[in-house]
DNA sequence: GAGCACTGC
């Protein structure tokens, strides 16, 4: 599915199928014609089929483009479009840049020659505000559309309204074998749209293109397993004792399984002949810092076997070659929204069949494989389909937003490709309206709304940092708000030693919480002048530094963009900002943002929320993990096994709730 | 008291 998502490591030549051969260039002329005839058309690509790099070279030879439009290619992710723009521009013999560019979150690398171009589909989800029957394409490709983002999701939903009104625009749709009719159905126009010219079924089709993989076996365990770490372990000292060579991928679903997996391995491991074949055990989840991530593309020692041990990052993100076995457990985590309490959790759920089939094909990517799946053969009947699209399991103020920027009026009958509860989306207007993003009439209100949904920032740090000017403190809250959206990648551990990174933390700790603390940090890159060698010997990721030096950026741009922009102190400034100390016109401006979110700590160290219904625990990583505090706002609210947690925290005086969100706390009293 | 599945603008 993902065959071109992989990290931007060289091209390996014997790895390399030529175009020519790919099974995709026999379908070529159906392909086009398919494409002319009908409005829409559903691939059915394979691993390995090429679909990607092939379908946008093909349109443009046929001459989709030569009147001055543009095809583009929708990637979910920024490496999968910054790669798969290097391969087609090698193809084409181009620069990347020139007639084949992409375009990301902080990058545009195309031109006025650009004629393909891959893009994130947030990304075109944006260019929408300023073409919004995006006129410069002739041809849209949503690719990996069965992986149901939010923002593919949104984007189909909004590209069939388009398509009302240009009908000579085309959409190809790629997705996998199960979701295909689901796709179809919905593009095709309900009946009392359609006049007598155009009946349904000719309006799109799908086309299944076969891949070019390797087949694999699998195998499964014949009792559900216990406990599946330890069956996990289990099975690779079973592979290496009596399986041929080749490396092992294991699915798990978190952090902590990992290391206790790979603990257990290399105990196991030590008791082995050490004149045979060794095992070398490789850690694979998004938290660890990249260069880490990197040592699972290098090749094994002289004797030495691969084993990874990942997260569901090594599913469709992360591609690497030479596994030949896997090893799932059949379960990932996943985040789901509760809408009543508010509060996002992390759930271990049962893996959907497309997950299984998905991470099955990680094992004949270089020649046939085996994947052993940790539970019973009937049990994999049981298992849904897909994945349960990511719209009906999150917080949908962002998107609500979004949506209603575009023009969309009516947000409960909007056309979704899954409709979201009714409850996310009562929840999701509830805090618009009280932060002032949509008046009583559910309309978004000018400037503030339309502004927060052109911010890329949440909405309520959007609503905090809109608020800054009033504070005079609007340079802090552009650091603030760059910093929070690291969630809290800025500090590492070298080696696992998180006592080291604490310690170095606390040289930035202030006792005004963790949004002032994540302040004085970012102060401190910029004056040792964005160097990776000073992050490196204070324990802070350069790479998340880096990008909060882009993101503050970006904000400050859109803020000049609204006539919002950082101007000195003046002394009638330092008077209606009732002549506050910067730290508390900075927690007030966050509170003007967050007051939904408050808690009070009791003398046990937990948090209670502002209701006295649940309990809360200072997420390890904050100032108030160690120290004493009264009332706080958090930025994000997660639990996991239980136990609710609240990340970046800052204090505030309890009467500033009821000073900036007094009709919140009102209705809440009710 | 002891932690974070994965993306993206």
């Amino acid at each position: 599915m993902a065959e071109e998502d992989e990290f931007s490591v060289p091209l390996i030549a014997d790895l390399y199928t030529p175009p020519a051969l790919l099974p995709i260039a026999q379908l070529k002329d159906a392909l086009l014609y398919t494409i002319e005839t009908y409005t829409v058309t559903i691939i059915v690509g394979e691993t390995g089929s090429g679909k990607t790099t092939q379908i946008p070279q093909y349109l443009y030879n046929a001459g989709w483009t030569s009147n001055g439009q543009q095809i583009a290619v929708t990637q979910p992710r920024r490496i999968a479009a910054t790669s798969v723009a290097a391969r087609v521009a090698e193809e084409m013999q181009c620069q990347v840049g020139q007639e084949v560019g992409y375009s990301i979150r902080f990058e545009d690398v195309t031109s006025a020659k650009t004629k393909i171009k891959f893009l994130t589909d947030g990304l075109l989800l944006r260019e929408m505000l300023v073409d919004p029957l995006l006129k410069r394409y002739s041809v849209i490709m949503v690719d990996e559309a069965h992986e149901r983002s939010l923002s593919s999701d949104i984007l189909l939903s909004v590209l069939k309204k388009v398509l009302k009104v240009r009908p000579d625009l085309r959409v190809v749709i790629s997705s996998a074998t199960l979701d295909a009719e689901k796709f179809l159905d919905f593009f095709t126009p309900d009946k009392d749209e359609v006049g007598e010219s155009k009946p349904n079924e000719e309006y799109g089709r799908i086309v299944s293109i076969e891949g070019r993989v390797h087949p694999v076996e699998i195998q499964n365990l014949i009792e559900p397993a216990s406990n599946y770490v330890e069956a996990a372990v289990d099975v690779v000292m079973e592979i290496h004792k009596s399986e041929a060579q080749g490396d092992i991928l294991i699915f798990l679903t978190g952090r902590d399984e990992i290391d206790d997996a790979i603990d257990m391995i290399a105990d196991r491991v030590a008791e082995l002949d050490a004149t045979k074949e060794t095992i070398q055990l490789l850690p694979l989840y998004a938290g660890l810092p990249s260069e880490q991530q990197m040592h699972v593309f290098q090749r094994a020692a002289e004797n030495t076997r691969k084993v990874i041990v990942s997260t569901n990052i090594a599913e469709a993100s992360v591609t690497i070659d030479g596994i030949v076995y896997v090893i799932d457990c059949g379960y990932v985590k996943l985040r789901a929204y509760d809408p009543v309490v508010g509060i996002e959790r992390l759930n271990v759920v049962p893996v959907s069949k497309a997950s299984a089939t998905q991470r099955a094909g990680r094992a004949g990517r270089t020649r046939p494989g085996k994947c052993f799946r940790l539970y019973p053969e009937g049990a994999f009947d049981t298992l849904e389909d897909a994945t349960f699209p990511e719209i009906q399991r999150s917080n949908l103020a962002p998107v609500i937003l979004q949506l209603m920027n575009l023009g969309i009026q009516n947000i409960i009958r909007f056309d979704y490709l899954s409709n979201p509860p009714s409850q996310f989306v009562i929840r999701a207007f509830d805090l618009l309206a009280s932060l002032g993003a949509v008046d009583t009439y559910g309309r978004l209100t000018k400037p503030l709304g339309t502004r927060m949904a052109e911010l890329p920032l949440e909405p309520m740090l959007a609503k905090a940092l809109l608020n800054a000017p009033t504070f005079n403190c609007l340079s802090e809250l552009l650091t603030i708000a760059a910093m929070t959206t690291l969630q809290g990648t800025a500090f590492i551990s070298h080696d696992g030693n998180t006592k080291a990174a604490d310690k170095k933390k606390r040289t930035f700790a202030v006792t005004e919480g963790d949004h002032i603390t994540l302040y004085n940090v970012y102060e401190a890159f910029v004056r040792n002048k964005l160097q990776a060698q000073w992050c490196h010997d204070n324990l802070l990721n350069f790479k998340s530094m880096t990008k909060a030096h882009s993101v503050r950026k970006q904000l400050k741009h859109y803020l000049e963009r609204f006539g919002v922009t950082e101007h000195p102190l003046h002394a009638s400034d330092v008077l209606k900002a009732g002549g506050l100390e910067l730290s508390e016109r900075v927690r007030r401006c966050l509170t003007t943002g967050f007051f939904a979110q408050a808690a009070r700590m009791k003398p046990d160290g937990s948090f209670q929320t502002v209701n006295g219904k649940t309990t809360l625990w200072a997420h390890p990583s904050s100032v108030f993990f160690h120290r004493k505090a009264d009332w706080v706002i958090y930025h994000e609210i997660l639990e996991t096994r239980g136990k609710i947690y609240i990340r970046d925290l800052t204090t505030i005086d309890m009467d500033w709730l009821t000073e900036y969100a007094s009709d919140y706390y009102k209705t809440k009293k009710k």
